[in-house]
DNA sequence: ATTGCCTGCGTGG
DNA sequence: CCACGCAGGCAAT
């Protein structure tokens, strides 16, 4: 449970980018973070749910590229939101956009609760109101007063308390690796009108599937803003529940991240993982 | 797979 | 308004 598993996870996703011609070993992997290949084997499938190897495997720039194949992924998402039965690993994201009003009262007469819980890809701070889930970060290193003060600030007359055990127990529902865990999440985010309208749309993104952000500029009607779309992505408040780390280059680069380029290639090859074990 | 030049767009002044 | 910068795209290698 030590946060400093996932760090020598992250540091083993970009010891392998570094290496990529010379297909490293297990054991090389293993030595650059400083445990046995054993061991590490363990920690690794500890928090990641599959091997190394298999790991791997996902993190190609082929599997990457079949991926983006699947082009249509906003009508397949509409499908299989219609046909509740077929999802695999998702949950029912809903998202709600701040007023202007309630802009304007910068969060009076609401209260926030939020903590620090585990997750597989790190430590997580989670914030949390009456009207939904309103910011969820991934701890980098020195962060955690950090994200504190923003929450602050974007909620300046808020009232806002720890409750650490109640975040626990949505760190464990977000990340549940049951398929078709029929749980459901309601989103409260404040953003531009441009913003919410991308984050609307990664949320029918489903799980285990990727696309680009030219698709994603498609699917808003705005085929030459791609860069406009990452920009929008770059500001999400609400990690993993709108789904940002399953939009990546057009070329099978995985592509930048909010929360570390790493980490968002261990949420890709997880949920490629959980995609693969829930169909065989 | 890596480089370098290009784009158009929202955002902040 | 205008200038800026971008978690991108594309073509050439």
């Amino acid at each position: 449970m030590p946060n400093t598993h996932y760090d020598k996870i992250e540091k083993a996703i970009r010891y392998i980018n570094e290496n990529l011609k010379t297909q490293p070993s297990l054991e090389e992997i293993s030595r650059a973070v400083n445990l046995s290949p054993f061991h590490f084997q363990r920690v690794f499938r500890q928090w990641v749910g599959i091997t190394p190897k298999r790991f791997l495997q996902f993190l190609t720039i082929n599997h990457a590229k079949q991926l983006l194949k699947d082009s249509s992924v906003f009508d397949v998402s509409l499908e299989i939101g219609l046909s509740s039965q077929s999802r695999l690993h998702d949950h029912f994201v809903t998202l709600e956009a701040v007023t202007p009003g309630q802009f304007k009262n910068e969060g009076q007469d609401m209260t926030i609760e939020y903590g620090i819980s585990q997750s597989p890809f790190g430590s997580v701070f989670i914030a949390v109101t009456e009207r939904g889930i309103c910011q969820l970060s991934f701890i980098n290193q020195q962060t955690s007063s950090d994200l504190l003060a923003s929450l602050r600030d974007a909620w300046p007359k808020a009232d806002i308390l720890e409750n650490g055990s109640r975040t626990d127990v949505l760190s464990k529902k977000i990340f549940n690796t049951q398929a078709a865990s029929n749980e459901k999440f309601h989103l409260f985010v404040q953003g531009s009108n441009f913003q919410v309208k991308v984050w609307e749309s990664l949320v029918r993104i489903p799980a285990g599937m990727a696309c680009s952000y030219q698709q994603v500029a498609n699917s808003i009607a705005l085929p030459s803003g791609s860069r406009a779309v990452a920009n929008a992505i770059a500001k999400n408040p609400i990690g993993f529940l709108i789904p940002c780390h399953r939009v990546i280059r057009n070329t099978g680069v995985i592509g930048g991240y909010r929360w570390g380029s790493e980490r968002k290639q261990a949420m890709i090859a997880w949920e490629a993982a959980i995609a693969q074990n829930s169909s065989s």
